[in-house]
DNA sequence: CTAACATTGTTAAACTTTTAACAAAAAGGC
DNA sequence: GCCTTTTTGTTAAAAGTTTAACAATGTTAG
């Protein structure tokens, strides 16, 4: 039936031109609607269908895959499968990635039990936290151990990234402690900006932010209604 | 000493014209230093002293406020108390908003308990749950209520906003609920994209996918570290 | 095997957002 | 009170992002 010539991911990455963080900030969202799309077996797309899945338009879609290679053919799409595929890896969400978390509140113990990420190859492996009568719980089977043992822990096992879950006023210290055991990655929950040093890279989780902006959203609509 | 000018506020906002939505973003996050500052009795700060604070450059912020009016004084700067006024006022935070959650599970539960929010404003009145040994909890001095109390209570309180904590499988027909009942903005933490009415507006929390942002970021440092 | 069709990857134009520049105006020191 | 300094709000230029257009190329049906 069909072949498909198939050169393949193509390394036509425009190498040493840096990727715009708007086109980092949509992979994510491909492969939600990727996974999904594989999930229903469904075995080939085309741009302007997956575009219009997700909301945006098919030029954007296939001018934001260009960046990392060319992944499909004319006249037929996408493969889903072969696409999701790519998209993960692009995403490094192939190879294992070891975590600690510190702070085990309410927040932090959603964000461990939150089985996507072990799904896609995050693996929260030890928690941190201050508090005695938190210190040697085991929460979905990863210890809970001292606050004062991080370093030594962190000597000793494969770590790229570090979640940050205790309150804003220890998030600083927290993350200079990590940075200072030579962690790159920080994904920080605390409504607190962290300084840290050029090559380690922040997430900040922005959920109070959010609610702040629907809420102006809200009132500008509220507006808008009354005055015209 | 300094007597002010002070014709404040200006309504000089261009009206009908739409407020970016990258401006819109960033006013959690002056928000968030001004109140810092207000904290500690900062009273004044000029636009390239926060600018430098929150990482942006002083045009940047200068251009951003200039949408709502003119809160600033030649050669003096901002008073912090005003300013932080001006910009809760924008962001529609003077208000008292009444808030229903649906899904008292562990995220659920951490949001809920997330005492920022009440200080701003934020009130959650009411939790719904489907599981039976949930519902009759207090939680935080909010009652959980059996989902098909939704439509009763929705009724009879003044809500504006409905928080989704469910599984991402009962997140589009919750959120289907809520229209109905007449609810205009929805936060939502299911990684699904809700499909709502125009005059609906959602605000979807990514939580996941900054992970994998995180996680690409990490990857693409390394790729470079070994590339050149 | 051929021709009509579909759909990509890419180039160029339109639009949006950010940064720079500066006149106008108030502050603060002398 | 006058002069120098500071700093705003705004206008203009630069940079970045999105959308449109289309040639190239593989697909599919006859
Ligand atoms: N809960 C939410 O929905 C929510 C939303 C947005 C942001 N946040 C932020 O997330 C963070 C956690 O929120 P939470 O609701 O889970 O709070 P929480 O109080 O339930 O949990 C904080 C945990 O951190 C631990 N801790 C405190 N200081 C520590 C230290 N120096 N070292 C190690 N552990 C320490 C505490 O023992 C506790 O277990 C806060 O910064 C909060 O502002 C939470
Ligand atoms: N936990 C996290 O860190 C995290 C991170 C990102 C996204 N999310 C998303 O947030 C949502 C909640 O996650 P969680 O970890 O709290 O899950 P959870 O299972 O702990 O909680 C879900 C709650 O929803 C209730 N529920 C289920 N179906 C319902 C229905 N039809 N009507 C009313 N209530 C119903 C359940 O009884 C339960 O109490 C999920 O969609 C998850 O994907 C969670």
């Amino acid at each position: 039936m069909r072949k498909m010539g198939h050169e393949s991911g193509n390394i036509n990455q425009r190498r040493h031109q840096q990727i715009p963080l708007a086109v980092i900030k949509r992979l994510p969202i491909y492969h939600r609607y990727l996974s999904d799309l594989h999930q229903k077996e469904v075995a080939r797309i085309s741009s302007s269908e997956l575009a219009a899945k997700i909301g945006i338009t098919a030029s954007q879609l296939r001018q934001d895959l260009s960046w990392f290679g060319s992944f499909g053919q004319q006249g037929y799409g996408y493969r889903v499968d072969e696409l999701l595929q790519e998209v993960s890896r692009i995403l490094g969400l192939n190879q294992n990635i070891g975590m600690v978390l510190i702070g085990a509140g309410r927040l932090g113990r959603a964000i461990i039990h939150y089985a996507n990420f072990k799904r896609r190859g995050f693996h929260t492996k030890a928690i941190f936290d201050n508090n005695p009568d938190i210190v040697g719980e085991i929460i979905d089977e990863i210890p809970v151990y001292n606050i004062s043992e991080l370093e030594n822990y962190l000597k000793s096992h494969a770590i790229q990234i570090g979640v940050i879950t205790t309150p804003a006023s220890a998030a600083q210290e927290v993350a200079d402690r990590l940075v200072r055991c030579g962690i790159k990655g920080i994904w920080n929950f605390a409504p607190v900006s962290l300084k840290v040093p050029d090559d380690v890279i922040v997430e900040h989780v922005h959920i109070g932010e959010s609610l702040m902006v629907l809420s102006m959203k809200l009132q500008q609509r509220k507006e808008q209604a009354s005055d015209d």
